[in-house]
DNA sequence: CGATGACTTGAGGGAATTCAACCGTCGTGG
DNA sequence: CCACGACGGTTGAATTCCCTCAAGTCATCG
């Protein structure tokens, strides 16, 4: 019916900002769909032959681990299509979802030999992944990859206070409208700009994120949807007023 | 009394490294006692000295604002001595603390031109001040600062994602026990390592730091005191059952 | 179709907050 | 010298927001 259509149009959208990449040159960096959106977008011509070289493609599927936290971090990895979530879990399996990765995210920034969290895959999802080695060799001799890195670690440090406002200092309500309008921006951001936000997570996926359980995501939207804030559709959600849900999120 | 003096001494620790600066080096970056501590543990001593050029030596008193969201960064901060609290405000006021910096700590990894937070002084406060300017124009020629740089940015963001989970998904019981077990650990990296924990920062500071009520952490605290687990003692705690606060902590 | 999984809805409970009072210390000024 | 208020902290009682527990709906799929 027209509201999967629309859907997996969504989807398809997220997956790969531009859908019908050139297939004489499928895999190859220059012809990175998201290279402008990513750490690569620092790369000249030269720099990107050799990126490519130490680079391998790797394609997983829905829920299938990208890597563990505790592992050796033998890897760093370049999102390149799909939406990977990124979470700590508590020996008890209390989960903490810290971030959800879009196309062009890049992870790898960690300060000790291991992984700090665990990411998975949200659907299915592809990855530039390097060896750490590798990339630290790389990154060694081109000061201003170096430079763009850094810009990719101080926003991601910045999305990351402001979850620590939102986590300890928001109630459920503002927590939910914070992440729709935080949501809709970033995928506007890597060139989704539609009226509906999609949201490929789970509910329960949401709830790990703001700190909350599952239920009061559900009431909590539901609720929305009452007060014609917003329309739930499936996967997603139609926002119809954007201005309450702004000041509701109000910074 | 004895207790106060203890206080003194522990505090007069966490604003100097080493009490006893050489006089005639006195402000001298070849002379600063948290170098190795800091970024500036990777210069050697000719960038040093240009370093010192471009930096400019700031004391601010308790409460004093080092600098304040929104506002224009003009200028990136390396601490020197002393604590500062981290927040970021509500338009109602709500705060929360994002973060303390200790001496070595690095104020200045920001993806724009404002600053995301804000930043003031718990008890009085040393600085190195630089123009942002200055600052990018001096790391651009010097890749290995910028590696260094890069590490403190990763450090920073692995406690930011401890601190997520900690905030979504701990109970106040555990938060308490994490935050003077991971501050424990902080202050014994900078070279404090005294059974006692100082806490320096106020009962409300630590409420805003846990997304708590400045009554929760009071009556948490003194249950712990009920349980032997701990002894508040002026300006800190002295933990007794460092086993039982390390398992509520549990990673 | 029966089973399974994602989501919703309702009723009741509880952890932490809110509201309020109180305590001890410190600095100030009468 | 001490009365005083301000301030940081503690403690108690009542409230509330969100969680827990439980049931029910709906779509998907073997």
């Amino acid at each position: 019916m027209a509201v999967d259509l629309a859907l997996e149009r969504a989807v398809a959208m997220i997956r790969t900002i531009s859908p019908n990449p050139n297939r004489a040159n499928f895999g190859r960096c220059s012809a990175c769909n998201v290279r402008s959106l990513s750490i690569c977008g620092a790369l000249d011509q030269a720099d990107l032959a050799e990126f490519e070289r130490i680079a391998r493609h790797i394609h997983v599927t829905s829920n299938e681990a990208l890597f563990t936290a505790g592992q050796i971090a033998h890897s760093v990895h370049n999102l390149t299509a799909g939406i990977a979530r990124l979470y700590k879990l508590l020996p008890d399996g209390r989960r903490q979802i810290i971030g959800f990765a879009l196309p062009g995210d890049f992870l790898g920034t960690a300060p000790s030999d291991r992984y700090g969290y665990s990411a998975d895959a949200i659907g299915s999802v592809s990855v530039c992944r390097l060896s750490r080695e590798a990339f630290t060799h790389f990154i060694a001799q081109r000061p201003h990859f170096l430079l763009r890195i850094n810009e990719f670690a101080a926003r991601e440090l910045m999305l990351a206070q402001e979850q620590m406002l939102l986590l300890g200092r928001r109630t459920a309500e503002e927590k939910i409208a914070s992440f729709l309008v935080g949501w809709r921006e970033r995928l506007a951001h890597i060139g989704d700009e539609r009226q509906t936000i999609a949201l490929p997570m789970s509910r329960q996926d949401i709830a790990d994120h703001l700190g909350l359980t599952i239920e009061t995501v559900s009431r909590t939207l539901t609720r929305f949807e009452r007060e014609k804030m917003l329309v739930i559709v499936a996967g997603g959600v139609r926002l119809l007023d954007a201005t309450r849900a702004t000041a509701m999120a109000a910074a």
